[in-house]
RNA sequence: GGGCGUGUUCCGGAGUGGCCAAACGGGUCAGACUGUAAAUCUGAUGGCUUAUGCCUUCGUUGGUUCGAAUCCAACCGCGCCCA
């Protein structure tokens, strides 16, 4: 049974921190219920890197609801304009993805954003932006360019501050508002959604269609979801996300990520990621963050896996963490019986990158074999490993050493 | 094309001839504490089977010097101003 026109912008209220224009969009619910026609609701995404995080859940769960209401979502895989580079996050020198890379990482974004998309294709539509932009000419550049003033782009919050920093700002960075702005022209979007730091690029999307003679698409962008280091937007650079595919349990595991979260942050994820009341959720943190936190950790896990896994993950969480136990679960390392160098293997464990930064984690007293404390003094004694041994570093990440 | 600046370790940013693997801050990792955290305190933070040792690093190359991140030259990148 699908909602009323105000109901369903009634309950878009929750994850929206702007929307341009309700008026606009109430027009285009309308019209399409009326024609029978599902309006296109766009979402870009650059392949950069591998990972959907929850970050992307917010304007994706939205996204979702338009589904469920009978209409279109188009995901744009920004191939060509990740070759381009964005240009949030400055000096970063992005690398230049092969051709064979944009196709791996587009394909992982499939499954992920299917774990809460419809895919069916009359519900969801995957274009590649690589398909227009890679097919215009100098002509048709310019054209594009010539759409817009230097001091109307200077308008973007990021670039001014760095203009007037005298930080540099490369050409094609100043272009690409306008190159994803395109996009929305190209495949005739009625809503594009995005976070809140999209909401310039969503616009120039707005006023390059009308210029065209289209009513221009409605703009819905998100409240930022902030990573779980607690103080920057949750993104693949920062390494503070947490993955849709991330796993349930362990050291970067979902419930682990999640309780690690600064308490500050519950709210805002107990809002844009569930649908639990506000007024239920509020006296639940205050009454009992800690508790919140882990009801937060297995709804997420639920959402992305399913229940079992959820209360899997928060026993191993009890175990290990709580109760400095050992998971049953880790990582092999097959090094043979030995003798070895313990420095050495937490190296090929990853857990360390040198030798020396292994020798010194032994000496502060951080590293544990089979859950005892590897003494100071035996970074440079040998070990042998006839049957395998479980070799610690801090208290959450662990290898099988055999 | 001309002038003035600038380029340092993960980031920011000190350092103007030896005491520099390089202050300080941030970040990160670890230890203590705790309700997992956060906050706080402590330690570590180029590499080498850890060494009063060796090697590599301060945009690049080449010089001067017993000795260079520091001086010189050329080159490269970036910013501002002038054309």
């Amino acid at each position: 049974m699908t909602p009323s026109i105000d109901e369903q912008i009634t309950s878009l209220q929750r994850r929206t921190d702007r929307l341009i224009s309700t008026d606009d969009l109430r027009a285009k619910l309308t019209r399409s219920a009326k024609t029978g026609k599902p309006m296109r609701i766009k979402l870009g995404m650059d392949p950069t890197a591998p990972d959907v995080h929850l970050g992307h859940a917010v304007p994706l769960k939205i996204i979702r609801q338009f589904q469920d209401w009978g209409h279109k979502a188009v995901l744009i895989i920004g191939d060509y304009t990740a070759r381009v580079g964005d240009p949030s996050g400055r000096n970063s020198t992005r690398p230049v993805l092969t051709g064979d890379e944009i196709d791996a990482n587009a394909k992982t974004y499939v499954a992920q954003v299917g774990k809460i998309l419809l895919t069916t294709p009359d519900r969801l539509e995957i274009r590649y932006n690589g398909e227009w932009l890679g097919k215009m000419n100098m002509t048709d550049i310019i054209k594009l360019l010539s759409r817009k003033s230097v001091a109307q782009l200077l308008q973007r919050e990021d670039f001014a501050r760095r203009f007037a920093e005298q930080v540099d700002i490369r050409l094609h960075e100043l272009f690409y508002p306008l190159l994803q702005g395109w996009d929305s022209v190209v495949i005739e979007a009625d809503l594009e959604m995005g976070g809140s730091d999209q909401l310039f690029n969503n616009l120039v999307g707005r006023e390059l269609q009308k210029e065209q003679g289209g009513d221009g698409q409605c703009v819905l962008v998100t409240p930022l979801l902030v990573g779980t280091d607690g103080s920057a937007k949750m993104s693949k650079s920062k390494k503070n996300y947490i993955g849709l595919t991330d796993p349930p349990s362990g050291a970067d595991g979902i419930f682990g990520k999640i309780m690690r979260v600064p308490d500050t942050l519950l709210s805002s994820y107990y809002k844009l990621l569930t649908e639990v009341e506000e007024t239920l959720y509020e006296r639940q943190i205050a009454s009992d963050p800690r508790q919140a936190k882990i009801d937060l950790a297995k709804m997420m896990i639920t959402w992305l896996y399913d229940g079992n896994a959820a209360s899997a993950a928060e026993q191993e969480f009890q175990k290990v963490i709580v109760g400095g136990g050992i998971p049953d679960e880790m990582p092999e390392l097959k090094v043979g019986p030995g003798p070895h160098r313990l420095a050495p293997l937490l190296a090929r464990a990853g857990f360390v990158t040198s030798n020396s930064e292994g020798i010194r984690k032994i000496k502060e007293g951080a590293v544990k074999l089979d859950g005892e404390k590897v003494p100071a003094g035996a970074f440079n004694e040998d070990f042998t490993f006839g049957s395998p041994r479980v070799l610690q570093l801090g208290n959450r990440r662990f290898v099988r050493v055999s």
